[in-house]
DNA sequence: GAACCGTGGGG
DNA sequence: TCCCCAAGGTT
């Protein structure tokens, strides 16, 4: 691991500012202010999530709710709405639960320290040091992938970064490095630099502003980092989905448990079966509807079913117009698909 | 500390 | 088709 001095701290830091001013996203429209309702609203939806999927989403969700206010007034299904199709949703009830301590608790005003902010939910490590160093000029490191690639290059720093541990490696390495000048800029600038010249698949560090800081392209070892172990690949699950009509031609959903995959969404009754020969009613389809998750694969097979005497708990009849009032997740949307093209 | 939690894009 | 990934947090 290399170690710079003094010197090359205050030299890298230019150099890196004078680029982001120069080329930095300022066009992102979370950059726009320093608004902290504005900065934890893009933090959290760009956990785990590409910058161009969420800038629409956050547009539309800052013109329905432009204030914690009003997000924390919300009724929840109108939060789940506006996220509806950006994924991992316990994020959409983390923010409204959060917009709610913010306004109601808080009275208004806005923790400032890392510490504080890592109380609200939805709010971790990365995301508290993210909006203490933007809105609040608060001087820490906002370790994120993108922390991690470019100063595991820099620094050619071998811990494995799917380690939860290897943050506190990093932390240590990068603190004293952060601007205290402009410690919000500083992140930024290295959050735009892992996306440009120093992303993770091929990457231009030639002509990388930071390139003469570069110890793992200076040795000619820049593909070996950042070291991260694989994830495992989806487990593949199968099921049938009861497709039962009412006579006033509504679709019969039930709801999923309160915790785990898409909780509490509604989706038609998903009924676990080992093999295509356990497929016990008429089938709609000859190829299945197949949806990937972070940790598991659906194979859906649509069933044609006889409306039931009685609903059970958590059932009922939506209408087209309530399907489409309520949040749905994307595999229930390709349900929906694939039945329009049966017909 | 490992497993869980969505989705879409690109090679 | 399959694999990897992309501004992580919670349990």
């Amino acid at each position: 691991m290399e170690n710079w001095d003094e010197q090359t701290i205050k030299a890298f830091r230019k150099d890196l500012l004078t680029w982001y001013d120069q080329e930095g996203r300022a066009y992102l429209p979370w950059r726009v202010d320093h608004n902290p309702y504005r900065i934890l609203v893009s933090e959290l939806m760009l956990q785990q999530t590409r910058v161009d999927t969420v800038i629409t989403y956050f547009n539309r969700f800052m013109k329905e709710l432009p204030t914690v206010q009003d997000l924390a007034e919300a009724p929840e299904e109108k939060v789940l709405k506006l996220w509806e199709g950006l994924g991992y949703y316990s994020r959409a009830k983390n923010l409204h639960k959060a917009a709610k301590v913010v306004a109601f608790d808080l009275k208004g005003e806005w923790p400032e320290s890392y510490d504080d902010l890592l109380a609200l939910p939805g709010v971790g490590p990365y995301t508290a040091a993210a909006i203490a160093s933007i809105a609040f000029e608060q001087v820490v490191p906002a370790i994120d992938g993108n922390f991690f690639r470019v100063f595991s290059r820099l620094l050619k720093i071998d811990d494995d970064i799917a380690k939860p541990k290897t943050r506190k490696v990093f932390y240590n390495a990068v603190e004293p490095i952060v601007d205290p000048e402009r410690p919000g800029d500083f992140n930024q600038a290295i959050m735009d630099l892992g996306t440009s010249y120093m992303k993770t698949v091929d990457p231009d560090t030639l002509h990388s502003p930071v390139r003469k800081y570069n110890a793992a392209y200076r040795d000619g070892v820049e593909d070996q980092y950042p070291v991260k172990t694989k994830k495992k690949k989806p487990v593949l699950q199968r099921y049938q989905a009861l497709v039962i009509y009412n006579e006033k031609g509504e679709l019969l959903y039930e709801q999923r448990p309160k915790t785990g995959l898409l909780a509490g969404f509604w989706t038609l009754p998903l009924r676990p079966i080992d093999s295509i020969e356990e497929i016990d009613g008429e089938q709609l389809s000859i190829k299945p509807i197949t949806h990937v998750f972070s940790h598991r694969k659906w194979e859906i097979w649509p069933v044609a079913k006889a409306v039931p005497t009685e609903l059970k708990e958590g059932q009922r009849f939506l209408s087209v117009e309530e399907q489409e009032a309520i949040a749905l997740p994307k595999v229930q949307h390709k349900i929906l698909d694939k039945l329009k093209e049966q017909l």
